[in-house]
DNA sequence: CATAATCCGTACTAAAAATGTACGGTATGG
DNA sequence: CCATACCGTACATTTTTAGTACGGATTATG
């Protein structure tokens, strides 16, 4: 099954939470708890959705996290790309760093291009927003 | 980085070798050839894609495998299925077939629904044809 | 200025999955 | 009856992912 991994999961759920106290700061291990999930892991989740941009953090006493933006504003692409990487179905794509070595007789080079692409418009065409709404609906 | 098992690559290799001998039959041994594979990994690929209606195969000598549709009938959905087994971005899924055991404060519970959706109906617009045709071009 | 709270970065271990391979079984044509 | 070729299953290896731990840097507070 193709499938992105887990923590990309989690990361909603955490956005989810995060979006409940807009506005507010929340610490790793309060969010931790908002979204029932052990620590550790949760703060991974957070410290890569900062790399990523799509949460702000402030350190020290009294810091902690804070969505960059409205959820109407955080795109399935934003979220997918901080937690995975860079996004694309195999291991030969148009913006790859390290040519093929092979190349030369490689049958497969530029052939996922165009799923690759649609993928990633679906992706940013779905926010946070959306996701929550199925949410809710579907429970 | 979001991905798709190799064999998928190796899947349009080798339905494109079949696709160039469209109408005949191919063995195994010579459409690992073709497609510059090792053998067993061909063969494997190719029983996954007959058990998904893909291909066809006929048993005995002179048997091997035929493309089941033409090439612009046979949908990137069609393929990914194939290999890897259902289409689902994550653990719970809405057609999942066993209950999350989690499911009354599994918070993720049918969250991804809409982004599944959305991926299945990209791959479903988009063929091998397309996937060749974009291979020349870009080489 | 000292202290406590909090994020940051890196590294490590263990578990799960994908990959590639092998082997005995079954069907089919000559 | 024999050679060809697919079928199903099972297995060893490698790679990836998940989860955890620990020392360091930053900032509010008293």
């Amino acid at each position: 099954m193709i499938k992105l991994s887990r923590m990309s999961d989690y990361a909603v759920v955490v956005l989810e939470a995060l979006s409940r106290d807009e506005g507010n700061s929340l610490s790793a291990t309060q969010i931790a708890a908002a979204a029932n999930l052990p620590e550790p892991t949760a703060a991974k989740v957070l410290k890569l959705m900062a790399s990523g941009g799509v949460v702000t953090s402030q350190r020290g006493a009294n810091g902690g996290y804070t969505l960059a933006r409205p959820p109407h504003q955080i795109t399935v692409y934003d979220i997918v790309t901080a937690i995975e990487g860079r996004l694309g179905l195999t291991a030969c794509v148009d913006g790859g760093d390290e040519p093929c070595a092979l190349e030369a007789h490689c049958a497969m080079s530029g052939r996922w291009d165009i799923v690759n692409e649609a993928v990633r418009k679906t992706f940013q065409s779905i926010t946070l927003d959306d996701m929550m709404k199925m949410h809710k609906k579907a429970a």
